[in-house]
RNA sequence: GCACCCGUAGCUCAGCUGGAUAGAGCGAACGCCUCCGAAGCGUUAGGUCACAAGUUCGAAUCUUGUCGGGUGCACCA
């Protein structure tokens, strides 16, 4: 309702601009005053005007007060005047408003698009780390917005199965090891069941030999390391390949170890409807269909000069240079997209993934069931599957979760729609991106890892799944669930264990899903256990906290607030007396003004794609409601028509504030 | 070398479609539980918005340049 205010606001002040003073202006800035007691819009058009007009803006910008109020608009209830140096300040009717505010339903789905959202990805051969957590988090929280926006989203887990990654793994157990398909079986078997029985986790086994192999690579003589690096590549082909027991091999492992990724995300509340998997892109021969498209769109070029020569190639979408070159030159930026030995590049089999991401490809996955949530089950890519299947892909956008680090193939990607003349899709394929997590050097010695001196000096230190390196995620959880645990035990000893268990993850996660969502995109997470483990501030507890007194007051008030807020609107039916409440107490106002603003704040937050904007507004909201809490104490008191006020202020802010928690996937405890 | 991101309070970060005294959390000092839960609230201290030019009535915000930090730029995935 914020927005269609402005949007009503700007119109009305643009045509009487026009009328008054017969000048066209642009876009007409709006902006919120630095001070609720100077009004809820500010408008500085007058600076604008000023010169135009040859006046002082402070008697433009009273002029056009006069003006506005001399004819009263019932559209949009308000006061105007001139302020500071020739400001337009907007008063809203904070009576009618707040009235709009409680009957606002949520909005109507405005856009029907089917959306699809591509997040965690983790390379299927080891436990998930920190970094994995805020892509998966991100990513999550988005698809909560874009649902909350009325939007039909998918949710995808790219799973590459078949490549160096896993390779490195099946190295590992055949080679160093000494497994046979048998032993890793049984590995298996013992390392994922029920977490009671297990001793160890198999993803934190193949994280440790993971590490273990990368260095085995570099460990020996150069002769040797050769052969073990020959070694490597001839395992990924074989898993390439398929139909051998190296594949099977990979297969066992990475589908054990995606499982656990999938257990790990459950506990955040994070789920997936599908995972299409690499193998599959490669079985399925998803790169032929697209292949063949790239070639006749002139896309791709066989290079027949240079370093490039025998390749098929891609111009880049930054060297600016035409699609072929001119006579005689080559392209020596191009993108090689089909090596000279014919196999296809990472980036050749994203585009064709891609291409099937929006419907454009004609040739589909085969699916079976993998993973079944309470409500819904999350399926899998396969060669043969079963029927009947949901269809995925064919989105009209899509959005990838993928770290800064990728931008430049995402970009190859995008550049090769629009080549291939698909530009609506690559208007609407987003490279969601984000920076990396990484350890404060500081945390890292913490872990026990030695850092050397030069990474002392640094402000934080990159995570490497290649030298074991790095936080767990399944570690970081269970660490935040112990420390909140001790404080519900202590806080809530007469609660049930169960409860207090309940209570203490529901925290745990707040803490932790908030603490990944309150940094922008764009920031590197120096990460360090005590800044993730405080519950205090800036934090998902200090929201959570602050539902838990709202819900306190209405337990002991004995009403709840449904009943607040429908006093509340037939006593201000009866004119007058609400006004006067709300007039002089801009800490009350600010709350239902801060209600008003919700979907204004949803719009920001997915136009820019930018899920940290909403963690921001909670937050606030968080902050106006504590601070209405200590200056009103509303079970005691005495007038009726002032606690019915301060009741529905409350039960708003309540609202609020578990809509909005709910969007960032976090929960809103009954107690704390 | 080229591209992208970052440089704002002691620390960690918001603010960047140009606009009124640059904000929050943490940390520091002090104060507030006979009063709806102190995982809370209040007060104070703390800033040449990296630097320099430019555009503008007005710049943390836009442009250019410089310096510092990070990340990409394979016939790897």
């Amino acid at each position: 309702m914020y927005l269609e205010a402005q949007q009503h606001l700007l119109a009305r002040v643009r045509e009487l601009i026009q009328t008054k003073y017969s000048v066209e202006l642009g876009p007409i800035a709006i902006e919120q005053p630095p001070d609720l007691k100077l009004g809820d819009f500010a408008l500085p058009v007058a600076f604008e005007l000023a010169r135009k007009l040859r006046k002082a803006p402070k008697i433009i910008a009273a002029e056009l007060a006069a003006a506005l109020t001399a004819s009263p608009d019932p559209q949009l209830p308000a006061t105007f005047e001139s302020a500071g140096a020739g400001y337009l300040n907007v008063r809203l009717d904070r009576a009618a408003t707040a009235i709009a505010i409680l009957n606002a339903e949520g909005r109507p789905p405005s856009a029907k698009d089917h959306v699809l959202v591509e997040h965690t990805s983790i390379n299927p051969n080891k436990a998930a780390h920190v970094g994995h957590l805020r892509n998966a988090i991100l990513g999550d929280t988005f698809v909560r917005l874009l649902r909350a926006n009325g939007q039909k989203v998918d949710i995808q887990n790219y799973i590459d199965n078949t490549g160096v990654q896993v390779a490195d793994v099946v190295v590992g157990f055949l080679h160093l090891e000494g497994k046979t398909l048998r032993q890793i079986r049984e590995i298996i078997a013992a390392s994922t069941g029920d977490p009671d029985q297990r001793e160890l986790r198999f993803d934190y086994i193949c994280w440790e030999l993971y590490a273990r192999v990368s260095q085995w690579y570099e460990a020996s003589s150069e002769e040797e390391n050769k052969q073990r690096k020959a070694l490597r590549y001839a395992t990924l082909h074989e898993i390439e390949a398929g139909n051998n027991e190296t594949a099977d091999v990979a297969e066992l492992i990475s589908t054990a170890v995606v499982k656990m990724h999938l257990d790990t995300m459950l506990r955040l509340g994070i789920e997936y409807d599908f995972l299409p998997r690499e193998s599959e892109i490669l079985r399925l021969k998803f790169w032929d269909v697209a292949f063949d498209q790239l070639k006749q769109s002139g896309v791709l070029y066989l290079e027949t000069e240079g370093k490039n020569k025998g390749c098929w190639v891609m111009t880049r979408p930054e060297s600016g240079k035409a699609a072929k070159t001119t006579e005689g030159e080559t392209d020596e930026d191009a993108k090689v997209i089909v090596r000279s030995n014919g196999t296809v590049t990472y980036v050749g089999k994203d585009i064709a993934y891609h291409l099937w991401k929006f419907g454009l490809l004609g040739r589909d996955f085969a699916y079976r069931p993998f993973y079944a949530y309470d409500n819904h089950v999350c399926w899998i890519s396969t060669t043969d599957g079963v029927e009947p299947h949901p269809h995925f892909g064919g989105a009209q956008a899509i959005y990838n979760v993928i770290d800064s680090r990728q931008s430049d193939p995402q970009a190859n990607v995008i550049q090769a729609l629009r080549g291939m003349g698909h530009t609506a899709e690559a208007d609407r394929y987003t490279h969601f991106s984000y920076e990396m997590v990484a350890l404060t050097p500081r945390c890292a010695l913490e872990l026990g890892y030695t850092v050397s001196e030069e990474d002392q000096a640094r402000p934080y230190i990159e995570v490497s799944g290649r030298k074991g390196f790095g936080v767990k995620a399944d570690d970081l959880i269970d660490k935040l669930i112990a420390a909140t645990r001790k404080e519900t035990d202590q806080r809530q000893p007469d609660r049930p264990e169960a409860e207090r268990q309940q209570i203490a993850e529901q925290i745990a996660i707040g803490a932790l899903r908030y603490f990944m969502l309150k940094f922008t995109r764009g920031t590197v997470i120096a990460f360090d256990f005590k800044d993730a483990l405080s519950f205090e501030g800036e934090t998902g507890p200090y929201i959570q906290y602050a539902i838990v007194r709202i819900r306190n007051i209405f337990r002991k008030a004995e009403t709840t607030p449904e009943a607040a807020l429908a006093a509340f609107a037939a006593l201000t039916s009866l004119a007058g007396t609400d006004q006067v409440m709300l007039k002089e107490m801009d800490e009350i106002w600010a709350i239902w003004l801060r209600a008003a603003k919700r979907s204004f704040t949803l719009d920001q937050a997915i136009q820019t794609s930018e899920p940290a904007f909403i963690a921001r507004h909670v937050f606030q909201l968080s902050q106006e409601f504590n601070n209405f809490y200590h200056r009103h104490h509303i079970l005691t008191e005495e007038d009726p028509a002032r606690k019915t006020l301060l009741l529905a202020t409350a039960a708003i802010a309540l609202r609020e504030l578990i809509t909005l928690l709910g969007w960032l996937g976090i929960e809103s405890p009954e107690a704390m």
